[in-house]
DNA sequence: TTTAGCACTCAAGATGAAAGAGTGCTAAAG
DNA sequence: CTTTAGCACTCTTTCATCTTGAGTGCTAAA
């Protein structure tokens, strides 16, 4: 798209103003606020004009204008300055990063309110999970003789646990036999290739019952689809309410529900770049048509990536939002990238 | 209070009726409800003398009749019918119960989401904790040379572990004397007993470096905590915008806002009986004071005791979501409470 | 004690006038 | 050919006024 120089001035004009005001702005108001040396009228011309190309629109006949979903694409790709931040803003970030977090998930789920009380938008946070994880190792610890905890490490380095309880008493023999039984048989396996059939395979050469195999194989299969799945946090959702395009409940209700409910499925493309910016339509999912998404991705260790983004009106001021999801990210990739232990439950470094 | 009996049925023709519309009720539409074989004058006088009591409120002058608080506690307490489940009722609440959930804070979230389906508001879910828990047994094995996996397990049966990474290799002989070391010094001790001094002794005692001890130590006062002070989802927060009440954004935001930051600090007082009703004043948080709660009571075990409850607009229908919430409160306490290992990562009876 | 009748009050909705912002068009100026 | 001043026109917003209707409280009669 090549504009004329003063073209592009207009429009970016027309869109900080309503970035800042969330008013349609008018010729006038455009000619006050310095930058052009024309009468209004001309800018009145241009902005026939862009409205022509299909880069402005009109609420109504004598409104002033607003930028189209089009608008704001051209006005994030070419014509938006990048954002510095403050000190006081990279303080902040940094604070909140410092924090000592123990477990990812309410790592994600931190993140994700710190980045919404600093930009007053909800935001979402998400892992990517990689189907291609597989339990690196199984130990059982005996608690009772009719109770063991089961620890299973996977490849990405998380560790869960769980409890069982079993119908019958085992002897230590019994459960060590089990142990190795696992470790020799579903480690290194994804979670397609735990299948029934290699279950009933191994209980049957080491003469165990399947029963006991199935119970911690399941737990196993559980925690390979929880890493593979990712999560979806969110977080400020009322924040939306502050803003004035959301200050009518039918436009409030749809969004807020559709946010709140999110997580079971995040259809989310994956960021392209570091910073990805969606306006209104180009969204997937049809609660979001009207409103836009500024994410940026960060790295956990070498397979898995997050990502964390802030949803608002299209009307958002994208180059603050996206310097600072972007430094955010980053601080979030120099913490979880950096070890070879990446994930989870990782010691995030209070060793005196 | 003891009212005249035709008092009370217009104090609870008035609440009844308001429940259902949502509008302030008149002497009219009263006696056209029937029930109360008099006149519109009649009602007219009996409702001025239970305003003039402080059980009924106008809006303003020529407007209907509003049940006070008070007035909604005689209701509650004195007037309020117990509502019969359906069999259509009892029956998804069963389904939603059968639902295999493997952790107990997910399936506390869940059931959380599952009452807030059932009933249109939002609700919330805690437990309570404890702070006599401690420390039943440490685990720690070895993952590479300069990392182990701690697996704590707390005296509730609740197992949680993490994987620690340290500067320096350890050998599997000085990880199994640590391991034992933890065992003997450290276990069947409350958050408040497992003290700096306590590490140091210990340490101490047996040539042990104080930092690795206090690693470990840390990790499980960290649980301890969590354990001890509970925790509160929230869900279906959106759909306070369905009721009437709630429709000026200026009356939704500080309730939204409050209920989805709640979960720092939950000084919910505890239910005296099964199912407590606290009605707008009685609430502690100044946000809540034009809200209502109700909330049933669960066992987990012998000593922990988890919350469940609604949150919405005084003029909720108690008796519906009163029995509602104790029926699905008591199939809790069943699935929480049977096994001698009561807690989260329980083996929910998947087997074979 | 209850009821019919009636004047009174007040919120909510409808109507209409006025204000204000912004536009598009035209014609003159550069 | 481009820019600008001028002006009529459009459309929303706001405010005041009026009307309607629901509901009340009081009084006097049953």
């Amino acid at each position: 798209m090549d504009l004329s120089e003063r073209k592009k001035r207009v429009l970016r004009a027309v869109t900080e103003q309503y970035i800042r005001t969330a008013e349609p702005v008018g010729s006038k108001s455009i000619v006050e606020s310095g930058g052009l040396e024309v009468s209004s009228a001309t800018i009145r011309n241009e902005m026939a004009e862009l409205e022509a190309l299909g880069l402005l629109e009109q609420p109504h006949t004598s409104a002033g204008r607003v930028p189209s979903p089009a608008g704001y694409r051209i006005y994030v790709n070419e014509l938006m300055e990048e954002h510095r931040l403050t000190l006081q803003e990279t303080q902040s970030i940094n604070e909140a990063l410092e924090m000592k977090i123990q477990k990812m998930d309410r790592m994600m789920a931190e993140a994700g309110k710190i980045i919404s009380q600093l930009t007053k938008y909800p935001t979402f946070a998400l892992t990517r999970g990689s189907t291609d994880i597989t339990i690196k190792r199984f130990d059982l610890l005996a608690v009772e003789p009719n109770a063991f905890i089961v620890v299973v490490l996977a490849s990405n380095q998380v560790v869960r646990n769980k409890l069982l309880r079993l119908p019958t008493d085992l002897t230590k023999t019994q459960l060590e036999l089990l142990n190795t039984l696992l470790n020799a048989s579903f480690t290194e396996k994804n979670l397609e290739e735990l299948t029934p059939e290699l279950m009933r395979v191994a209980a049957h050469a080491a003469g165990e019952a399947y029963g006991l195999i199935s119970l911690v194989v399941s737990f196993a299969m559980e925690v390979l689809q929880e890493l593979g799945s990712g999560v979806v946090h969110t977080a400020g959702i009322p924040s939306l309410l502050a803003q004035p395009e959301y200050q009518s409940l039918n436009s409030a209700e749809p969004l807020m529900s559709f946010l709140s409910e999110w997580g079971e499925a995040s259809n989310l493309p994956a960021p392209q770049g570091e910073v990805e910016i969606l306006i209104g339509p180009e969204n997937v999912a049809e609660e979001l048509k009207n409103t836009s998404i500024i994410m940026a991705r960060y790295d956990i260790g070498d397979n898995m990536q997050g990502v964390i983004g802030v949803v608002g009106p299209t009307r958002m001021d994208y180059a603050k939002l996206a310097a600072r999801l972007s430094y955010f990210a980053e601080g979030l990739s120099r913490m979880f990238g950096k070890g070879e232990l990446p994930e989870s439950e990782q010691n995030t470094g209070d060793m005196e």
